[in-house]
DNA sequence: TCTTCAATCCAAAACGTTTTGGTAATTTCT
DNA sequence: AGAAATTACCAAAACGTTTTGGATTGAAGA
């Protein structure tokens, strides 16, 4: 490849002439930056990567570690974030490394090789749990970082995620309108902010009105909601309305209520959170919540690279809106 | 954060005696060894990866450029490719770094400024095309790289593709052996090389068969498909069974289907390819087909991996076999 | 005893940039 | 006309590694 000091030998000039050119400066006139330009834009020099970060103390790089719980992630919702940043990271110069880590030791260890070994500028820390060794491990460290999901670790650090609160009053209001009262709420394990939070959104619009809010927990996938649902709708006074905290408990929730015999939405209506690609082509077609993640992106990306910019960082917490779409899995109840 | 420099001088030890004792080199005494290694491990020292990858020449990073149509990619395929190749490259201590490029100039801008700026050691290249910019261009450079698809360049390059033609034999096959018949053939858009392969897998087997095989070609995506199914299955003499090019095609068939009020398998079975995350949930079930992206990702990192360190690239092609998935969306045809 | 050899260690060069701290030539101000 | 300021350029240092090509010791062989 074409060096610096190829291309300036190559104009008569001295390296740091071009180096300054090339990005600007004022002490160079007019003329040369224009020849210099011309002259590398023509042969193709383009800055070792490498050295460039040596010298500069930057990597130019951002990292995402995506959990993958069983060595494929089956969350394409962190695939959206990836597009919906990539842009945004693109145009400040930064590329995106993506690792994937089992959580656990491993992850860690993988944090660790990225802060240490100065691998990256800033990480993106996602599906934060309420207490979290990723957090507690980067706030000990000068490396930038930005959360999305909600973590109670007490620190300096910013954080972005959508109101899963407000979004469970306003679908566990859509039922209520619809004239529903046995509502139940099908939600994820405690350890998770983000279902601590669907939950209190579930509760206090049912107290609001005047109803008693019923919950179970249960894992947050298809086949343990199916059971769950199969119990709970198995049961003399089953429910009219079932919300879940995600689309993947939804599907469990349609199975069950197939297997059944209950027809959806006629004798019970499904609401899910997530909007996955799946949830458009169930039969029937999901109601769902979706965070936009171009908009989460768009932010995200912005305040990482705020945050590797500014020498002291300041905490943050944004919370963006969430999307509530109707579909065909919610109706009025059917009195029998 | 800690240099090598430090660290040596803690030790009381050179810099050349530090490096080289962590590198496993034989000049350096076992007890030196062991006093670097757990001095090393104790400080948490890891060498600045900048600095190592401007003096190694090697950027310790591969780069996949995901091709995004409208800003987002909904291709869960590459996602389950990206967790499948991640633990492979990390183990041979490269980075995974993740561009998204808009199809076009932009994409082969994307591509000259990894090559140009030494960003990668190598590049995967995704969703090939059968007369392809991207492949033409690497081929110029000294840049290793593999390819997922299969394209019609010529060259010294690594292909790496799941075997459509025999898959689809193969499903055509177990459509003949439930009695089908009338089975018609749903295709991708000729420019796409996968779609020409599964097209002839169907048509070998059909004449094979001693039945005329009945194509039609339409846009890959569930929209289009549904359209042309309602069209089809709106004919007197209606096919019994429908195979699909992709599973996208299938939802919109199986949406089609639906609303003509014919019931699946019982009037008509459905095939697709792919098995989305989505294709389990639907009702009914879809029987698909799926590379088995675990095996494919161990595949292509261990090729590219080897691209990288060999001088001389060798050309290949990789045909993984396709595993055929029963679902409830297949059944023999019910005579009137 | 003198050379040879193996075992350990190290100083310095190199990787390709960016940045610091200048110099020389020209212009502008007293 | 001489001093001060401005313009346009550059040599050399620095970033933190790895690697090259020895140097130094002590043991083994002649």
């Amino acid at each position: 490849m074409l060096t610096i000091k190829e291309l300036a030998q190559s104009l008569g000039l001295s390296i740091t002439t071009v180096s300054r050119a090339l990005d600007d400066y004022t002490d160079v006139s007019v003329a040369t930056r224009q020849r210099v330009r011309e002259a590398a834009e023509a042969s193709g020099y383009r800055p070792n990567a490498a050295a460039r970060r040596l010298r500069r103390g930057l990597a130019e790089v951002v990292t995402i570690v995506l959990p993958t719980d069983h060595g494929r992630f089956d969350e394409p919702l962190y695939i959206e974030l990836l597009a919906a940043i990539g842009p945004h990271f693109a145009k400040a110069g930064y590329d995106v490394t993506l690792l994937a880590a089992p959580p656990g030791d491993e992850e860690l260890k993988t944090y660790r090789r990225i802060v240490e070994g100065r691998r990256a500028d800033g990480i993106i820390v996602v599906r934060a749990r309420r207490d979290d060794a990723r957090i507690r491990y980067l706030l000990s460290t000068d490396m930038p970082f930005i959360v999305m999901g909600r973590s109670e670790i007490k620190g300096t650090y910013a954080l972005l995620d959508g109101d899963g609160k407000q979004a469970f009053r306003t679908a566990t209001r859509h039922l209520l309108d619809l004239g529903h009262e046995r509502i139940i709420h099908l939600a994820a394990p405690s350890a998770f902010t983000f279902a601590t939070l669907r939950r209190e959104g579930y509760e206090k619009e049912m107290l609001g009105a005047g109803l008693i809010p019923c919950t179970t927990e249960t894992i947050a996938d298809s086949e343990p909601a199916f059971n769950v649902a199969l119990e709970i709708l198995s049961k003399k006074e089953r429910p009219t309305a079932i919300l879940c905290a995600t689309d993947k408990m939804a599907y469990g929730v349609l199975k069950a209520a197939r297997d059944l015999g209950l027809s959806i939405p006629r004798d019970l209506s499904v609401i899910g959170h997530d909007n996955l690609p799946a949830s458009s082509t169930t039969e029937p077609a999901l109601t769902t919540m979706e965070l936009p993640l171009v908009d989460a992106g768009a932010r995200l990306a912005n305040l990482l690279l705020h945050a590797i910019k500014a020498p002291e960082p300041k905490p943050s917490l944004d919370i963006l809106p969430v999307r509530f779409i109707e579909r065909a899995s919610t109706a009025p109840p059917f009195h029998q």
